[in-house]
DNA sequence: CATACCATGTAAGTAGTTACATGATTAT
DNA sequence: ATAATCATGTAACTACTTACATGGTATG
């Protein structure tokens, strides 16, 4: 994956919907958006520095406690027009998913395969774990409907996760038999 | 995904399917697992060379037609115990993917964006293709109960692309409304 | 005879991970 | 006081893409 820069734009968005520390970046990454795209702080700061220097952000520096220092980014009338550049344009490629398990899958040669029970079912618990997870958090995040409309990107994005997760497991019981 | 180097497996695997060369290796990518991972022959022709000094791999010289120089590769026995080891070991993580649309999504603000009816067209169409797509290639590869029990594995693999496809196009028609 | 495909390689660059490094604050 | 978390950075490395480079073969 070494081409768009897809992070300079997440990180404009973030930015977009108020000014954060990098630290709080790297925490949406975590959380929200971590299903659908990783990023690590070692990434996150020198990008961050560098969309600077282009004029798309800006930030000042906070003190926190008594000696703490933390710049606090905010995005710049032109890095919320690069920003909606990227959101309304046509997403036309479908970005690959790599899956070390369906690669396992490809090298087995008969349906009946003593090794196919046991990876089903690793795989199985694998997933039921991080449903169990999501809808865990789908629950303390999104209690009520009016949390549901003030964070309605977010809710769609983990609403999608939900639903992939479901897939899988439905597609994993449905294949090993 | 910088860490594991999965490349060298599956070129093993492949290996130890049959003996292949290097744009045969590059063909399976463009065809049977590209829809799980990717990889173009300049990463692919280094690293049959770094297999070979590894002595996963060896490989004779093969002319075609009257001058035309071809590697083939193929698997030695500790190539082969290499890739079992990898094959027959526990898969504990869900490798991330990426999905550019999602992220888009992320910064809806709300159910009423005028977007997002156009957003949602365009990925139907885009899933669509695709789905279209893998059902010619089922069709086509696997025509008789027979075709699927000798290439087990890519069928299982399609089976499960296809299945990914049509659980996304229903997401999409829930999601948008 | 030209186009598509077969066949192999390297160079340069970007993206992303892991490890190294440091220090402050908060909660237990 | 000690562990977890807040907070920011760099260095080294691996993975991957794009572009450059060359030449043979088969099909129409």
């Amino acid at each position: 994956m070494a081409q768009k820069n897809i992070l300079q734009y997440l990180l404009l968005g973030l930015l977009n919907q108020a000014p954060k520390t990098g630290y709080d970046l790297k925490r949406v990454f975590e959380n929200e958006i971590g299903e659908f795209w990783q990023a690590k702080h070692s990434q996150i700061y020198p990008e961050l520095k560098r969309l600077e220097t282009e004029d798309l952000i800006t930030h000042i520096e906070l003190i926190s406690g008594t000696k703490l220092k933390k710049k606090q980014y905010t995005i710049t009338p032109s890095g919320v027009s690069y920003f909606n550049e990227w959101r309304y344009s046509p997403t036309s490629e479908i970005l690959a998913s790599k899956d070390e398990f369906i690669l396992k899958l490809y090298f087995i040669e008969s349906k009946n395969d003593q090794h196919l029970p046991a990876m089903f079912a690793e795989q199985t618990t694998l997933h039921t774990d991080k449903l169990t997870h999501l809808l865990a958090r789908k629950a303390l995040v999104f209690p009520n409907q009016a949390t549901i409309t003030a964070n309605y990107g977010h809710y769609l994005i983990l609403e999608h996760a939900i639903n992939r997760e479901q897939d899988y497991l439905k597609w994993l019981a449905t294949a090993d038999c």
